[in-house]
DNA sequence: CAATAATCGAGACGGTACGTCGCGTCTTGGG
DNA sequence: CCCAAGACGCGACGTACCGTCTCGATTATTG
């Protein structure tokens, strides 16, 4: 069974005094590796990742890549978690400056292909690559989902919002109108957006 | 050139005067290929739909397929094309009552995985099957859009909304929330939750 | 088990009433494998033989290679063997004539690549690939020492040659000249060579 | 740029006095790396040489070797080349017992794997190792034949062999026959083979 | 009835990617 | 400098599908 990429993992646990005989690997492959794999996955996704046009990017042989990794799956769990995606956790302002600056970095991400990709992937086969689907929602959807729900359930407490409002909803409200506005939304994001979308959902939470 | 499936067409124009000699296709085995290509595309999307399972499902050799449309994409946009998802025109009682029934729709279509999954083909591959977006962009994205943004824009008209509203927003936002609930909502939709929806929306559009 | 290429073998034991379902396999495309093998043969020897290489010359599919072949060495045994180097029956005029039409025969063979590709398989790595190895003696090496050895053993019988000749030292020494003064022989074999080799073999066989 | 092995012509220029800094290469390694490669060229032939092989065969480290040789062609040249295969000048008694003893001497190689792998290697595989092959020529294949082409001058100027003989193809015929009857002569060579075949090739050479 | 032709299962076709192996080469740490 | 161990790029291997195409045999309609 594979445990993940030990190479960290053994240099932490046993210090300089006892590392692996022979060449260590090339950090620098290793980057290379990562590197092509995401470029691919921003033009083709997860389809797009193929493990032969990987190395010949990478300028790698296919050995080096399954040396590190058993196969495809793990190779895209260990390139996208490496994106880190994670909302930062907000300024903690007012619950629309932080809602503002969360949505002005979703749209943002909508911008970069390669967060785009994660967006259609988590939205589309779930079936092949299970446990790229259980990481990526680990480590990155559920992730932001806390935050956001975190800056809306502290505008209850501060009394900034209603104290009757449905978390989830606004919060799929927020991140679904996003989606659903940049995939096939044609044309750019306007300047304003956030703002414009961050009021409109606020106007229905406030206080009456 | 490929000029669409023309059964239905022939069939409809020359009726059993002039029919085509020979065993005339079994419209059982067309319905068997369409089903089961629907079944495949709710359980595993546009990469879950591959001919050989199409066939093996329908019970039918792949020759039967490839006799009536040329190739997966068209047989996709024949099966897809199939489904209606076409919003009913709206009654025109109110713009709330109009939005309701509309988002109550879009809730049951989401909790079908066939329609649950041509959500998530609009979000994910797009380049690949070209023809198929398009199709699907006008007859099913396109007439839905402009239904809703019809109530919107006669919800101005009466007074019911706002003047400076952003028709188009609002419409994501109605949209892109079902969406991001649903997929992966994990649970289903609780009831009420279209109420819920458009009221919350739409206390962002009343005028002030 | 592999049982060779079965394909003949079964139109010819049973006709052709009880044949495979199916698509029947391209004969075409068998022909084009054969000829790419043999090409890359001659061009680099068995070493130079590889299945990638020869799907993309012949323009087929590596499986449609393997679907007829189970591995390299036996198509490596029926393209090679497919080449008919046997020498044909001597006419049966004179042993001196005989002997000049055979050794005309091996000098012209030395000169295509094809068959001076089987010479250099046949002195080098008999290790990989045994069975072609046992391949090309049984049907190749031993019927062209067959022919040879009947001529000079017929010569002894018409008196031609004296009775107590060693036929395989006669027949080596025949061979063994055009493999030597072929391979390396650095500019080609001089016109008239056949008659003159085997006129200086002959001389020491001649009756007393 | 590679300039030899130079390690024996180092220790012999500059004695104790002026040897290179660190631990002194160990000749026990490298004999064993030439013994190690010219078993495996016995077993295999050129192809059956490969570096890994000979550092686990001589019991060390592949850097081992190529701290010495640049790459596997130098090695097989080190190793070939200090075969010293030529043949010794003939005594000069006549120039029967001569070609005898050459013949004796060939066959007897013949019967050593290592040697009868030379004549493969020299037979096969050329385009490869290009500089192994010239080497082998100049120092092995030339010498020899210079040695057995000197005896059948020397034949025709004492009489012993007619004047218009083709020295060449006479020279081919002695070897080649030896090198066809070695190959998958199956069994070894019968007492006697040498006169038998001197006397057989000289009896066309005699004068009448 | 006989001709016709569309049906069916089965499997071959070219292609692409997979994951493995071995080669010749290079690069560590420890002695 | 030596040695072991093992990573490196490369390229071929044999497998598994995919979407497409093509066969022989069957079956139902039409003339």
């Amino acid at each position: 069974m594979w445990k993940g990429n030990t190479v960290s993992a053994d240099l932490a646990q046993a210090d300089a005094t006892a590392r692996r005989p022979g060449r260590p690997r090339s950090e620098a492959a290793e980057h290379a590796i990562i590197e092509a794999t995401l470029e691919l996955f921003a033009e083709g996704g997860v389809e797009g990742v193929c493990v032969e046009a990987v190395a010949a990017k990478a300028g790698v042989g296919k050995a080096t890549i399954y040396r590190r990794w058993p196969g495809k799956e793990e190779l895209l769990i260990h390139a996208i978690g490496s994106l880190k995606t994670a909302l930062p956790e907000p300024k903690g302002a007012s619950v629309r400056d932080d809602l503002i600056a969360i949505v002005e970095l979703l749209v943002s991400d909508a911008a970069d292909p390669r967060y785009m990709r994660q967006f259609t992937m988590w939205m589309s086969e779930g079936q092949k690559y299970p446990r790229l689907m259980s990481m990526f929602k680990e480590s990155v959807v559920e992730p932001n989902r806390r935050v956001i729900r975190g800056v809306l359930r502290r505008g209850v407490e501060t009394g900034e919002l209603r104290p009757d409002i449905d978390v989830d909803l606004s919060m799929f409200c927020l991140t679904g109108t996003v989606m659903a506005r940049g995939k096939h939304g044609e044309d750019a994001f306007p300047a304003g957006f956030a703002e414009q979308l961050v009021d409109q959902v606020l106007s229905g939470l406030a206080p009456r």
